[in-house]
DNA sequence: CTATAATGACTGACCGGTCAGTTTCCCAAG
DNA sequence: CTTGGGAAACTGACCGGTCAGTCATTATAG
């Protein structure tokens, strides 16, 4: 199964991006990424069991290719802030910038729990774990540098996905650089004026 | 149309609720919904001209709702900073607690462009644009009031909401309230250290 | 010539939407 | 109060189109 080409496997991926990106996942029909990818259906269930495992080889392969970038984003010299900005925009430029690709990695479908999700959670989870993990590495760092305040670095980690999310939607719909920029700076400095003290909030 | 009975479009909306949330709108069967309402098929459709009007029926109401607890937050005679802190909390207790919530109303698979989504985009954007004005607004004020730092309103209220998205998937993966508090607070405040100027992200 | 890869017509399950038939409700006439 | 009849509400079996997955057949490579 895995000798026949790798290439075609890897034909059958992009085809797939391209419709599922295009069309989403239910309304993605085999078909369609087989003529997109030139071969006939059949040829597709000789690559992959299933259609769900289209879906799934689908999201692996780019959730290793962001988990690449990430990587080697961290490995730079850098501080902690520095490597977060450069990710953002790498991660921006990347892969990520095809307009629908929020919609296929995005985690709220997963809550469902019919067994096609039960399958894409037990496959793709993880790697979305590895992701925050690194990020909330990086935050661990920059508080240990004294570059970050003390916060909880797995919820500095979400909130930073939330935030680069927020950036893709936004360019998404308004296709200008500006609020991108915004976006970034508010998840770095807050919304708070300067004055205010840091430590009120947990009061209230 | 609308003379049969509200009662029974409102019980078929509910009932849409939970199987949706329950199972994404593409897995859920029209019967489901009229078994889960106690009614038949036949009755729904006396309802709704079809199965994407139900769905968008379902959050139309939705986000009336919303905004609604909205409107009234935004009346009340605090600061900026405490509407948005309040809203946060009124939201996250009320409608949008349900798991399956944000998975319905979350605009990535909007990004799709075939028939069904033109339709919802047409319905439900205009409320989901109000809300965002709404949040702009709260942000505007602090701005005027010297409350928040001179950001883009929008901007900020896009990450408010992603921001609220964020408590909200950590609420449905961890069900412990700390990560919350910590979301939270890194919208307000950010970051980064006290130290750092909050200017220097400009450069660059 | 054999083995491996590729094809695409076919099938069976599924489900959105319909509609002829049934029940329920209301009210006027007896 | 009973009755009857007509309209409105409701029902669910049925139909037609769609599509995931199969497999007998054909093409290709070695």
């Amino acid at each position: 199964m895995k000798s026949k080409s790798a290439d075609k496997r890897l034909a059958i991926l992009k085809a797939a991006f391209a419709v599922v990106t295009e069309k989403g996942y239910f309304e993605t029909k085999v078909d369609d990424v087989a003529h997109r990818a030139g071969v006939a259906k059949g040829t597709v269930y000789l690559y992959f069991k299933d259609k769900p495992a289209i879906y799934i080889g689908l999201v692996d392969w780019l959730l290793k290719q962001a988990l690449t970038i990430t990587a080697e984003v961290m490995a730079r010299p850098v501080s902690p802030q520095q490597k977060l900005e450069e990710l953002f925009s790498t991660w921006a430029s990347g892969v990520m910038s095809n307009p629908g690709v929020m919609a296929l990695l995005s985690m709220e479908n997963i809550h469902q729990d019919n067994s096609v999700m039960k399958r894409f959670k037990k496959h793709v989870l993880p790697h979305i774990m590895e992701m925050q993990d690194a990020i909330a590495g990086i935050v661990k760092q920059g508080i240990e540098q004294g570059e970050f305040r003390p916060v909880e670095p797995r919820s500095a980690a979400a909130m930073y996905l939330s935030a680069f999310r927020a950036e893709l939607l936004s360019i998404n719909r308004h296709p200008s650089a500006r609020r991108a920029e915004s976006i970034k700076e508010l998840f770095f400095c807050g919304i708070l004026a300067d004055g205010r003290s840091r430590t009120k909030l947990g009061d209230k």
